[in-house]
RNA sequence: GGGCCUAUAGCUCAAUUGGCAGAGCACCGGACUCUUAAUCCGUAGGUUCUAGGUUCGAUUCCUAGUGGGCCCA
């Protein structure tokens, strides 16, 4: 049960007994604040203008000035900080999701005004007027009637200092979600960059589609998976750590165009760049390889920064990104060859790679090193070129052997017709032509079984279902996928990832625990 | 998994070498009919994260744990 804080609870007491209901239902805005500021921006004194009167605003006191018999609150709404102004000083600012109301006691007489002298700090109320602006110049709505709309229970944060603890902000999200514009904003772009997503694949004749979250075999990444146990059918299921090889089924039934936008989920650290459960774009599409799908991307980023930024260079940490088309192009040892002493012809040698990396790694335990050139660049990569990519890069000539669901390059067996796309020194993408011969797929599933025997516990498992899946046949086709939080965090300039997740993955709060009532039982077992 | 930092009032933060636990805002009471972090007067608010230890005395020092942050693997 929860401790709820007594002297609260005796003012919802006393309240009742006045005879007011502290949890009222029904009012409605006409208005919201950005409306208001939009229509009468311009507007010197709107209390002059037929139509300001009759005006209804409602929303969540977060400032109060209280005199005598008058006082001012600002209230916050779902309005947006979009209408153009200057402030008092002159300088740009956008109004919009507060505004301000004045009240006078002989205009809502006494027993309302007795009533909202009562208002405490984050308190809703409900406002009826007409618009006016103060001497200071405020656009502002004076009251005629005026109404408590949902009590507050607890003490408000601090409106100056705001609410700044990192932890308490995800923790508390809907603290953080109206103390915080910026918060606000970010998540308002987060809409708008799914929303653009959608709309991008729709104008390219793709079919949106929902595949398992629950496998029985997780594939499509290498990944530890969540288990979860289903009782009726008495099994294991895991959730996905990807929807690629039900995406990749689709294609063989012919949906040749399909993407998704949902959740994956794995179970590995938590960091800035890393949640439990994250969202991820995919999309399929047949007759392209993946030097199509470097065009579309860029055709996605440049088009995506353009509507939301209205820019194509982006600050981002301590530097630009420039999303000007087009990005670079390369391939992987050539990257290790930029950032390394290493030289091109010794990029095929396992022993030339070993003896600059521990010498240059002193510490590194050699019993861990690589053994196979295809590991070494991913090593070396990892470690020397990666954290130089700023720019979106598209890094291309991946080895096979860490690529077991891409196409193998005609020219060079050894590599795939795949690329990352990095930016801000990132992986933001992955994409590859799609393996469709069902005799190498197996053979790549099994060089995943080796490896997990061999102690890799984030190799693949083999998946019968869907090699029987290629013997119908898989039309030529590339694939994708997008990070989308990571997305989101490039374009909202947010160094965290739970910045731009609304509820991220945390321990439980001890208070909170003890108080909650959770009965965990397994009724069918 | 390892290292470093951190936890004090609802929020933001103080507390000298180890010596009575403090401020601002919020809350409660009062004054004030154009304020912009309003102002003024008064009251109240604490298991100093938890469990041990050292000490006459611990927010402070030590050990372990827990939550959180940062860095590394």
């Amino acid at each position: 049960m929860y401790d709820f804080d007594s002297a609260w609870l005796t003012k919802l007491e006393e309240m009742r007994a006045a005879g007011v209901n502290p949890y009222p239902n029904g009012m409605k805005p006409t208005h919201t604040s950005t409306e208001l500021h939009e229509l009468y921006k311009d507007v010197e004194d709107p209390s002059t203008v037929e139509g300001s009167t009759g005006v209804a605003v409602a929303g969540r006191v977060m400032f109060r000035n209280r005199f005598g018999k008058a006082m001012f609150l600002r209230i916050l709404d779902r309005g947006e900080p979009t209408v153009d102004t200057v402030d008092a000083e002159g300088n740009p600012s956008k109004k919009g999701g507060i505004i301000q109301v004045y009240l006078r006691k002989n205009e809502v007489g006494d027993e309302t005004f007795e009533q909202m002298k009562k208002l405490d700090i984050g308190d809703y109320v409900w406002i009826k007027g007409h618009v006016m602006r103060t001497r200071t110049g405020e656009l502002s709505v004076q009251a005629d009637e005026a109404m408590l709309a949902s009590k507050i229970m607890t003490t408000f944060p601090d409106r100056w200092h705001g609410l700044n603890d990192v932890e308490l902000r995800s923790r508390q999200r809907y603290v953080d979600l109206f103390m915080n514009e910026a918060t606000r904003r970010t998540f308002r772009m987060r809409s708008k960059v799914v929303r653009y997503l959608r709309d991008f694949f729709e104008d390219r004749d793709y079919i949106e589609v929902e595949t398992p979250m629950m496998q029985t075999i997780p594939g499509g990444a290498t990944a530890r998976p969540f288990v979860t146990h289903h009782n009726a059918l008495d099994m294991e299921l895991y959730l996905r750590i990807a929807p690629e090889l039900y995406l990749k089924r689709l294609l063989v039934g012919g949906m040749e165009r399909v993407f998704e936008i949902n959740r994956n989920f794995r179970n590995e650290g938590i960091s800035v760049r890393h949640n439990p459960e994250f969202t991820m774009l995919e999309f399929y599409q047949a007759w392209a390889t993946y030097e199509d799908l470097m065009d579309i991307t860029e055709e996605l980023f440049v088009g995506l920064v353009d509507k939301l930024h209205g820019q194509r260079k982006i600050p981002f940490a301590d530097f630009e990104i420039d999303f000007t088309p087009p990005f670079r192009r390369a391939d992987m040892d050539e990257l290790v060859v930029e950032h390394t002493p290493l030289q091109p012809e010794q990029m095929r040698d396992v022993n030339a790679m070993r003896a600059f990396y521990v010498a240059d790694n002193p510490g590194a335990d050699l019993d861990k090193l690589p053994t196979t050139v295809g590991k070494w660049w991913e090593l070396l990569f990892e470690e020397y070129a990666e954290h130089k990519l700023i720019n979106p890069t598209f890094v291309t000539g991946f080895p096979a052997e860490i690529s077991p669901l891409a196409r193998r390059n005609d020219e060079d067996p050894e590599r795939v017709d795949r690329f990352e796309l990095f930016c801000a020194t990132w992986e933001i993408a992955n994409a590859f032509s799609e393996l469709n011969d069902p005799v190498d797929q197996a053979a790549r599933f099994m060089a995943q079984v080796d490896a997990r025997e061999g102690g890799d516990d984030e190799a693949m498992y083999f998946d019968a279902d869907y090699i029987r899946a290629l013997t119908y046949g898989m039309p030529p086709a590339a694939g994708q996928g997008i990070g989308v939080d990571r997305l989101v965090m490039l374009l909202t300039g947010s160094q965290s990832i739970r910045e731009v997740i609304l509820f991220p993955t945390l321990r439980p709060e001890r208070k909170m625990a003890e108080q909650s009532v959770v009965e965990f039982e397994n009724k069918d077992a």
